[in-house]
DNA sequence: CAATCCGCATGATGG
DNA sequence: ACCATCATGCGGATT
């Protein structure tokens, strides 16, 4: 079992590439009470694996449940798979506040529940898409993007019970999302036009209804984080039919680092008017390029480009910092080759990241 | 004038 | 064979 370390509240908040929830007042007071007797400080910050980028939100575990559990035994909390002894970096302790605001210890938690997504997941194979529409929505900017692999499943359960609440995707900070599309980005997709075509049918069911081909500008906002980005969901004629893309998306594939094969899902708040928001979905990553370069080029953002208020930490703070992580990686990458050389089992590492 | 953007056309694919 | 979808090509417009 790794280490675990003291949370220093300074060392995060000094920079902007944590993107904790802006909120704790909603935390799960039922998941809570489950992990209410673990001691103080007790909760298990999984390390990054080649897709995940530091920028992003980092999921706690609750201690209790990792070393409860078998090396190679598989969790995923709420959406992060993990693999006990599997992962590699160091974990961290987190703030009492911190804690309390990850105790969302919810169906995601267990791995029963990871199985059940994955057998809906299949049959979403056979079964016709939710018919629920997104023209009660009549707010232009109140869906947000994601990528986010197991709320399909979600989605899919979904389209047996009509009367059931689709918002069954909750975000770190307790946010309610509906599943409203997803697409498998490809060549030209996360090329240099930057633009994305969406999947015809769930666009013109889900998504607003455009009366011009001019379209209309919407912002999309991380699950995990407050990065947002402005984007333009419009259609071109094509034939007598029409084909819907998403524009400016330049941007928001650099800063993501998506390529093909990737996902972005679309989805939509409760409120339909507050929430953007978009995560996102990577493929697998080779082996064999070294775990701080595919992370250094996760986090070689540019910040010219649209920058939220949250983000405040100046180039050369980042850049300076940048450096540093990029050397506490490579040195973890050693150790983790060491480490992982002498481990008794023989699943494997590779997990797809969820961000 | 070159680079980029924009929007339609075309071809591959699958039902 | 026909049709719908969609990935991408490509030419005109714009910068």
């Amino acid at each position: 079992m790794d280490t675990f370390f003291t949370y220093t509240p300074t060392t995060t908040t000094n920079t902007s590439t944590m993107n904790f929830p802006s909120t704790t007042t909603n935390t799960t007071t039922a998941a809570a009470s489950s992990t209410s007797s673990m001691p103080s400080s007790q909760y298990y910050f999984p390390p990054h694996d080649e897709t995940q980028t530091l920028m992003q939100f980092p999921y706690a575990y609750p201690l209790e449940l990792v070393q409860a559990g078998q090396q190679g035994q598989e969790f995923t909390y709420p959406s992060y798979p993990f693999v006990i002894g599997m992962n590699s970096s160091q974990p961290h302790l987190v703030s009492d506040e911190q804690q309390q605001e990850r105790r969302l210890v919810d169906a995601w938690t267990t791995k029963v529940a990871r199985c059940k997504r994955k057998m809906a997941r299949q049959k979403s194979l056979c079964l016709t898409k939710d018919s629920a529409s997104w023209a009660s929505s009549t707010q232009m900017n109140t869906q947000g993007l994601a990528v986010y692999d197991a709320v399909d499943a979600d989605h899919v359960q979904n389209v047996n019970n009509v009367n059931e609440d689709p918002y069954t995707f909750r975000t770190p900070d307790n946010k309610r999302l509906r599943f409203l599309l997803k697409k498998e980005l490809k060549n030209s997709d996360v090329g240099s036009l930057g633009r994305i075509v969406l999947p015809k049918r769930e666009a013109e069911e889900n998504l607003p209804i455009l009366s011009d081909k001019d379209g209309i500008q919407i912002v999309v906002q991380d699950v995990y984080s407050n990065q947002v980005w402005i984007m333009k969901y419009k259609y071109w004629l094509n034939n007598k039919s029409r084909m819907y893309v998403l524009e400016n998306t330049v941007d928001f594939v650099k800063q993501n680092g998506l390529a093909i094969g990737d996902s972005i899902t679309l989805y939509e708040d409760e409120l339909k008017n507050l929430g953007q928001y978009f995560s996102i979905k990577k493929v697998e990553k080779p082996v064999n390029e070294p775990l701080y370069k595919q992370q250094y080029t996760n986090l070689s953002i540019n910040c010219n480009n649209f920058s939220a208020p949250f983000m405040h930490e100046s180039r050369d703070e980042e850049e300076a910092s940048l450096a540093l992580l990029i050397e506490q990686l490579r040195h973890q990458e050693e150790q983790d080759a060491n480490s992982l050389a002498t481990l008794p089992i023989g699943g494997t590492s590779s997990h797809s990241r969820l961000i």
